[in-house]
DNA sequence: ATTAATGTTCAGAA
DNA sequence: TTTCTGAACATTAA
């Protein structure tokens, strides 16, 4: 489940090998599976793009975005299971979409491979880009939150705090995963309001993302047991290892050690707590 | 063999 | 307006 630090690590992974490229093909791999979101279609695609050079490759939240030399830019949306490969595809079955890029005489093949294929893809231009991933859509970035903007931003629901950090117009870029490892370290209930933390509350929870996504990005992301999540070279990350409390349901806390973690469900999603640590 | 669970986003309903 | 529900899809574990 790529977020923040997983798409991260994929932008990092691939910008030397990609910016600066030439795109001289677009096609769509040998793929059995029922096609993921592609917009517009591959020929109108192949029109706008070959020729064109890959100016940058950056992050917007969870999304991979390339920027072109002629102002389009591609998003491409990872969701659940989506990959930014250069090499190595864990099955050559569910690669979706290929990039062949001319870079200093070499070729290059940039791949999205997605198992469950719910990623998308899309192409688009500066002003689409604007309006579809503009702050009306998106919120301000997780990495990019002080504690003021965490005030501001709170006070906007009343909902679950756990619920409010995955909406992603309020902050963008935490997903389930990492939202149960900031709350644990800010000592923070998951239950409580949203709109009913202290300012000294917001504190801890600003200074918790910050750490938290920071660690994960040095640590590649995590890649869970279904083994999905990779880097760009097809290894996985590490950050699984440090998990305090994700997947840990019925494990002694080890920061108090008296109290199991639990496992709760929130808006249809899995949360996980120390009841001790963390009071509501 | 069937079913539940997994997590992100969006459309549409409450 | 705000919040909630279900669907998109593939795979694994029970």
């Amino acid at each position: 489940m790529p977020e923040l630090p997983e798409v991260e690590t994929m932008v990092r992974g691939i910008r030397d090998c990609v910016v600066g490229g030439k795109i001289t093909a677009v096609t769509l791999p040998k793929c059995s599976r029922k096609p993921i979101s592609i917009i517009p279609d591959l020929k109108n695609i192949q029109k706008r793009v070959i020729g064109t050079t890959i100016d940058s490759v950056d992050r917007r939240a969870k999304r991979v975005k390339l920027t072109l030399s002629s102002g389009d830019l591609f998003v491409i949306e990872p969701r659940m299971t989506g990959l930014m490969l250069l090499a190595d595809a864990p099955t050559q079955d569910h690669l979706r979409f290929q990039w062949t890029l001319a870079l200093k005489n070499e070729s290059h093949d940039l791949w999205f491979w997605d198992r469950r294929g719910l990623g998308t893809i899309r192409l688009y231009s500066a002003k689409e880009y604007a309006e579809q991933l503009g702050p009306k859509r998106l919120g301000p970035d997780a990495l990019e939150m002080t504690s003021k903007l965490w005030i501001t931003q709170l006070q906007k629901t009343s909902r679950p705090l756990k619920v409010a950090m995955l909406d992603q117009k309020l902050v963008a870029g935490i997903g389930n995963l990492y939202a149960s490892e900031i709350l644990y370290r800010a000592k923070l209930s998951p239950q409580k309001p949203a709109n009913q933390l202290s300012t000294a509350e917001c504190i801890r929870l600003s200074k918790s993302t910050l750490f938290i996504l920071k660690k994960a990005i040095q640590y590649e992301g995590s890649t869970l047991s279904d083994g999905t999540y990779r880097n760009a070279l097809n290894r996985d990350g590490s950050y699984q290892n440090e998990h305090r409390v994700y997947m840990k349901q019925e494990t002694l806390c080890s920061r108090c050690r008296s109290s199991e973690i639990q496992r709760i469900v929130q808006a249809q999603r899995s949360t996980f707590f120390c009841p001790n640590c963390q009071p509501e």
